[in-house]
DNA sequence: GATTGTAATTGACTAGCGTCAATTATCTAA
DNA sequence: TTAGATAATTGACGCTAGTCAATTACAATC
């Protein structure tokens, strides 16, 4: 149940890699750590915030449902990420669901602290708005996605994702991944229904752009697999 | 031709709203204002920022093409509202092409000018950080209404965004509003095709929610309006 | 006014994908 | 191991909205 920020594996890849060693220290001290198991709830949408989150390790969705009861999972977060920094910076409530899909380590860093590092360290401002600015990017990509590619192409994109994602590397254009969550998250990730999903996994099949067992996915050509949403990488 | 930051009436409105009197005169040295008009091009898609434009009065368009040749507009600015921030922040190239849509009067201030003051005054940064914020969340709520509304509820929403707009208030329900740009520029916002949207408003006429004529746009229940995209309120 | 280019509309057609309902597979916990 | 819940699949069906092609309206320019 120990934690420390200093020797966290993970901090390098957040936005306190830019402290100092004294503002590390601070935020050891203002933080704590919890350990979460999957289903578990780290905030909720429409939540005021106390701070900023931020994931050691594991797997942590976010998920935004609107009035109508619709939802989608919008970004998948892992080991380095922080979380809620955007409510707790502009003062609004949690814009979305924090879900946690895989046993996580998630510290938390109260207000105060934040408060304090963020203006004894103007880097660290820059750095959250290094980090909206591609997230906004991200977010207009997935736009024009949504409104131009076929359900097929958006999926062979977020297996690419996650082919990227992963440390195991390809060989000679062919991997085996496994998918982070199950079947029906990825269709709200992509914006279908898992009926249409588990239609267009069959068809990928058949055509032979990769095999599906379980949450086993089997890629035999990778560069098949990138012409589903970027034909142009035939010619 | 002449211009002045200091007397400027859109600077309370945008980033510039925190700075000093003596920041201020930073600022107005720093930076030059250009006449533009409809259809040119301030700023294109994949160029490198020298700095950050801002709209002093006007109407200017962003859109975002991909590699397959597909556009969308993203967004509409006008005046009081800051062009290239996240570029110029980043250092990445500009994600957009930022396309005038009405006789506009533009401002450009240097990179060396926008540095020293985003140094000199930490609320700058906060700012830009804001409006960020602000945006992603604009974005991803776009990204769960493109996904789960139709085509007629999203452009009703996008006629209740202009009504919002507008100084013109709504009398008992009704107003006239004249929409900024043409109509298939809208179906584009909305991520359809102008068949489509020429389609729905035939629609929305036939059953009494608005009359068209040209870009005039007469709404007799403000509230049919909304329910379009937003049933709920019906109770 | 005539000409040209752009914008908007309309019709016909249909593919893609969502919905509903039923079945099967898989997982978890007692 | 069994039971119950959740996830995934499959089939049948219908509708939304995109595509293609043609026509009309409108705007700008000479």
């Amino acid at each position: 149940m120990q934690h420390s920020c200093l020797y966290c594996r993970s901090r390098e890849l957040s936005e306190w890699c830019v402290l100092t060693d004294s503002e590390l220290k601070t935020l050891d001290k203002g933080s704590g750590m919890r350990e979460y198991s999957p289903g578990e709830i780290v905030f909720y949408q429409g939540d005021l915030s106390n701070g900023i989150y931020c994931i050691e390790s594991g797997l942590v969705g976010l998920r935004m449902s609107d009035t109508d009861g619709n939802e989608t999972l919008l970004y998948l977060l892992n080991g380095g990420n922080t979380m809620g920094y955007r409510a707790f910076l502009t003062g609004q409530e949690y814009g979305v669901n924090a879900e946690v899909f895989k046993p996580s380590r998630i510290c938390h860093i109260n207000s105060s602290t934040v408060t304090s590092l963020v203006h004894s360290n103007p880097n660290v401002g820059l750095r959250f708005l290094l980090r909206a600015s591609n997230e906004l990017d991200q977010a207009e990509k997935k736009i024009i996605q949504n409104a131009n590619w076929s359900v097929r192409a958006r999926f062979a994109h977020l297996l690419m994702v996650f082919v990227n994602k992963q440390q195991k590397k390809p060989i000679e254009g062919q991997v085996e991944i496994t998918l982070p969550i199950p079947k029906h998250e990825i269709a709200s990730m992509i914006g279908t229904t898992p009926e249409t999903l588990s239609r267009t996994i069959k068809s990928m099949e058949k055509d032979g752009v990769a095999r599906f067992s379980q949450r086993t996915v089997q890629i035999r050509f990778l560069k098949r697999l990138t012409q589903e949403f970027d034909p142009g990488l035939s010619i």
